[in-house]
DNA sequence: CGTTCTTTGTTCGGTACTAAATTTAGAAGC
DNA sequence: GCTTCTAAATTTAGTACCGAACAAAGAACG
């Protein structure tokens, strides 16, 4: 059963959706914050006043109007605060240092083994020399892992990629760490930065699906990271598309991502003889732009899968729009005509005409993505929980009441 | 963007959520009431208080208590208002009303063209009868439409099976009506029934699967019914389970539909000799019943079938639990143990726990699920809208401020 | 049989919001 | 160059909620 609206869950949670905002969206007028927030004008004149009188946000000029009074816009004093991101991988981990706005300030790469018996306690080391290089104010860390994440707030991790069962990562890294601390699934963390920066500023529902390693899926409901009952949601890799095929990492078989994942290419690659016994993915690509047929096949027949996978979680899921991302993204037009055929032939008439759209991909975007949990709090009080109203109260430290 | 919590939205939530509460789950003690609908309990004192005052709710036994001051119990005074549930098929209306509780006062059918020209005409006379036919007061009335409805509150409908494309459905009825009216896609309706007096009295998130003339699925998450950006989710049946198979009424071929749909089921009778060529689904089923091969042969392969979609469902959705519903119910043992092991065989192993639920079934469902839009929306303030506000206020007339 | 414990329910002060009316400030019409 | 229109921001009065402290009412224990 939902809460009714309530007054104070403690922290004033408009207060930090306006700062978050003015952080995310750069300068705006008044009236649009309250239209944004979906907030009474009067309440954003309040805390505005407050704001300002703290000194967290400044007036800037006037912009021209179109029939009205001006509108004043409002803007962050400075950087009033920025967040870590840092991606968990199976050999490494990756950490930015970002602003308020997204701007990434500093990158690195760090090697962790994360299948090892001390993995939980390196990774502790890691991101506490991240939060002490950390120049300014800092909100909190977001991490991003190749596993379920029972909540943001909590960080009971299952990843068997990593050999990783119930493993108490959010609990360790908070006594460690000291700051507010949110964690997720890796694609979900995709997903909530493509809320706060991409596409979610356009729609409320849409999926994020990862191409890579292996195929990930990230659902957006209503401006909401959908995560499902114990924050497995998203687990599209593991459609069952065929009744047989390669032995999935899950330890079944027909798994859409034991076709089209990096192994599945490379297996068929190799099937195709386009790849020698013991070659890599590499091969398979440069085959590729060169114009090879073999390779071009391999992909025309991935393209195929996913898309006629696609479509089934489109079904599902209802989005209005499809975002594709990730590492294999490069390879796209080797997928896409194919994918595209399949997608829409498998579409039912009235879904026919949805969208999809790939983004560019660079390195960091995984720990962007993880930041932004940190930095979507400020608009998401359910599934944040304590931690976001930490992270609250940290937007709003300095200045006298 | 989601709001904050906001102090009022006209019309007091907690006091329409307590009077709502009260009405499904029954008597409770003021404690419990805070607990459940997550507010104070001064909150809960104040507002029984009022309604108490207003004579809605009187104050019942006290109960034995474990170890504290015994509670006491709050119950209605009397049926504080009922609703009337539809569910449009192609043929026909079946129209339950029902009271705060969720039983039944009344059941009828009445034959309707869906498909015909006067179709709106003809439902809009039809529900204006059955509201003039309701005795006591009347909160609203729910619908429930084999198609896409943009959202509750409004009620543009797509039925490509019933002819019916961006029809103002909802528009229509309420300005014959005169009450609040709420309309959703059928199997939705079932999942929010489910949410105020199935499973999700114990369960936050999982999806109700129906087995009948199609195959859908409704999606709770969170204790909310999950629509997706036009109202389309839970397009189960046309999930893509083979690059070719019978011709779907989508258009497509190889949706899942075709395969464990009754013309599925029908068709795989007839090629499999169990049924003749001009033979009907009663014949089918008395065969399985009859321990005929050939008959239970089909179910089998129906069952494996959605069996391995279902898995797929579960990996993208990761519901607590599955709940079985629909006309088709009945033959479910016929059903069982193929679809079991497919569902386990291709769920990853930290899903391979899920339970699936069958849950009995009866005519009435459908129109009793509709009517549960109206009494879920005290509970629902998102996405019943403006409706839902006109319902929350017309359970609290009568009685002086 | 008093003391302590546990849970229920109430009182009270405070706060974060709202709606409605008002003021402000420019664009547009004539 | 006055009025009229439109949209932004503020003021004002009010309300729906919360937290914390407290009172009530029985169970459990010596």
């Amino acid at each position: 059963m939902s809460q009714p609206g309530q007054a104070t869950t403690r922290g004033d949670l408009v207060r930090a959706a306006v700062l978050g905002l003015l952080g995310t969206r750069g300068p705006s007028s008044r009236a649009d914050i309250a239209r944004v927030l979906g907030v009474s004008p009067a309440t954003v004149t309040q805390v505005t006043k407050d704001l300002m009188a703290r000194r967290l946000v400044t007036e800037l000029e006037s912009v021209p109007s179109q029939g009205g009074r001006p509108a004043r816009l409002l803007g962050l004093v400075d950087s009033a605060g920025g967040a870590i991101g840092a991606k968990v991988t199976a050999d490494h981990v990756r950490i930015v240092s970002v602003g308020l706005d997204g701007t990434v300030h500093a990158s690195s790469s760090v090697d962790l083994d994360a299948t090892g018996a001390r993995a939980l306690d390196d990774l502790d080391e890691i991101l506490l020399e991240a939060v002490r290089a950390h120049e300014g104010p800092l909100l909190g860390v977001g991490v991003g892992l190749p596993g379920a994440v029972d909540a943001q707030a909590s960080g009971i991790v299952d990843a068997p990629t990593l050999g990783w069962q119930r493993l108490p990562v959010g609990p360790r890294l908070r006594q460690t760490l000291q700051v507010p601390v949110l964690l997720d699934n890796d694609v979900n963390t995709l997903a909530a930065a493509e809320t706060l920066y991409g596409r979610g500023r356009e729609h409320e529902d849409f999926i994020v699906v990862t191409i890579g390693r292996g195929v990930g899926l990230g659902i957006v409901q209503h401006g909401v990271v959908s995560r499902g009952a114990h924050g497995g949601a998203g687990e599209f890799g593991h459609t069952p598309v065929a009744g047989d095929g390669p032995l999935c990492g899950c330890g079944n078989r027909g798994c859409l991502e034991g076709f089209v994942g990096e192994s599945g290419l490379l297996d068929a690659a190799r099937a195709a003889g386009v790849v020698g016994p013991r070659g890599s993915l590499r091969t398979l690509v440069t085959a590729a732009h060169a114009g090879d047929p073999g390779a071009l096949g391999v992909y025309a027949d991935a393209g195929a899968l996913l898309g006629r996978a696609l479509a089934g979680a489109v079904h599902l899921l209802d989005p209005e729009v499809v975002v594709l991302l990730g590492e294999g993204i490069d390879e796209w037009p080797f997928w896409e005509s194919s994918f595209d055929e399949a997608f829409r032939r498998h579409l039912m008439p009235a879904r026919r005409g949805i969208r999809w759209i790939v983004e560019p991909w660079s390195e960091d975007q995984w720990a962007v993505g993880a930041a932004s949990l940190v930095l979507a709090s400020p608009f998401d009080a359910v599934s944040t929980g304590r931690e976001g109203e930490l992270v609250r109260a940290r937007l709003q430290i300095s200045g006298a009441p």
